[in-house]
DNA sequence: GGGATGTAGGGAAAAGCCCGGG
DNA sequence: GCCCGGGCTTTTCCCTACATCC
């Protein structure tokens, strides 16, 4: 089941959009989008070096998947400037420039040598060398009958949407949106039979099947399927939370999560229950409450023959059962009949732990563990 | 029980990069 | 040299599940 969100602004009685938001509240030139531990009073949660660490190995070698977690020593190796250019709508853009970085002195790379994290930004396919891109995809204009159409940028044509008005600087990439909104997907993977627009997404949905995960944390032993997926799991062991609120400075690690956060600010209630017509800040929440109206109960216990409407409440019912299990991991809630079988189940973690602090260590950052891994820690040596 | 919020994990559309052919 | 486009990766966006606070 998908959720619906309805139209910004669809309702009157709605607060304004994080975008609509952007368009009026830009960057304070105080408010940076994120800070860095080396250089501001914010500590390491705010610093995005280990994001440096995960792309600096697309630049020129092919990359091992296997290796995607590359070690923090050759970060120090292979120092990538990455400045922000500022848009008019204030947002920030990554953009590399390696041949300033030749002309640095060391230090001065080390100020700027920091990663500003953007996973918003403007919604067509650019490709531009130019600096006003982002003004030119505004203006649709000298479409002609076989879609091409001649950009503003004397350089560069651009093919139109005639069902809808983006445009793309490839035809290939037209005609991979088109399929958008004639349905026709193309691709499909031979296991599932799941259908896909671009032949790179059943790639992707390929290493979904069981088997295949390329991306592997270098705290822990998880695997990801997607290098995104592994840069926003790392964040859970380094605190890195690159995404800083606007209204209160909170920072967090996924952009998503700052957007779902904003909504707290601005009253932004986008998805609605077509049953009562409420509405909700939470598309989670939307699910959760639409069962409510059915009367579904999902949630089965597996020790007795209950059931419920939420996984909170069979948590919460389960603990009836726990008696047999008293002893708790303070980091993952787990249960354990004795303390031995607790130990061993926590050395599991000590072990990401000690590698993250090494991590730590060798960039020379500052922060404190808390008081469950620091119990961790001293259960290690 | 229910609403609100924060967070981890995952799928995929959009955008970018690389490289070979003309 | 250059453009173009195929093939692929990366970025960005969005979704769902779950935990926790009130
Ligand atoms: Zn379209
Ligand atoms: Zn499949
Ligand atoms: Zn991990
Ligand atoms: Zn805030
Ligand atoms: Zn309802």
């Amino acid at each position: 089941m998908s959720v619906i969100k309805e139209e910004p602004g669809a309702d009157t009685d709605m607060g304004p959009t994080l975008n609509e938001f952007k368009l009026v509240h830009f960057k304070q030139e105080d408010s940076p989008v994120l800070f860095c531990s080396v250089k501001s009073e914010f500590k390491f949660e705010y610093c995005s070096l280990l994001d440096t660490v995960l792309q600096q190995d697309t630049h020129g070698v092919k990359q091992d998947p296997e290796s995607s977690a590359v070690e923090s020593s050759s970060f120090h190796k292979k120092k990538h400037l990455i400045a922000v250019k500022q848009e008019p709508q204030g947002d920030a853009r990554e953009v590399r420039d390696d041949t300033v970085i030749k002309q640095e002195p060391e230090d001065e790379v080390m100020i700027q040598d920091h990663v500003f994290c953007s996973e918003s930004g403007i919604s067509s396919r650019s490709e531009h060398p130019g600096n006003n891109c982002s003004i030119i995809l505004g203006v649709k204009q000298c479409k002609s009958k076989d879609n091409k159409k001649v950009c503003s940028n004397p350089q560069r044509k651009t093919y139109q949407c005639d069902l809808c008005t983006k445009s793309f600087t490839r035809q290939g990439h037209l005609t991979e949106h088109r399929r958008i909104h004639t349905g026709e997907k193309p691709y499909q993977c031979e296991i599932c039979n799941k259908s896909f627009t671009q032949r790179g997404n059943l790639a992707l949905h390929l290493r979904t099947h069981p088997g295949e995960k390329p991306f592997k944390c270098d705290f822990c032993t998880k695997r990801f399927t997607q290098r995104t997926h592994l840069v926003h799991h790392r964040r859970t062991h380094t605190g890195e939370k690159p995404f800083i609120c606007d209204f209160c400075n909170k920072g967090f690690s996924q952009q998503g999560h700052l957007v779902a956060h904003t909504r707290t600010h601005t009253g932004d209630k986008p998805y609605r229950c077509h049953l009562c017509n409420r509405r909700f800040s939470s598309s989670s929440y939307l699910l959760v409450h639409t069962r409510s109206h059915s009367g579904e109960k999902p949630h089965k216990c597996d020790s007795c023959d209950k059931s419920f409407m939420q996984h909170r409440y069979l948590v919460q019912h389960s603990h009836t059962h726990i008696g047999a299990k008293p002893y708790k991991c303070e980091i993952c809630q787990k249960h354990f009949p004795d303390q031995g079988n607790l130990a061993r189940h926590r050395r599991t973690h000590a072990e990401s732990i000690h590698k993250y602090v090494s991590w730590k260590v060798s960039n020379n950052m500052e922060g404190t563990l808390s008081p469950a891994l620091e119990g961790h820690l001293i259960d290690m040596q």
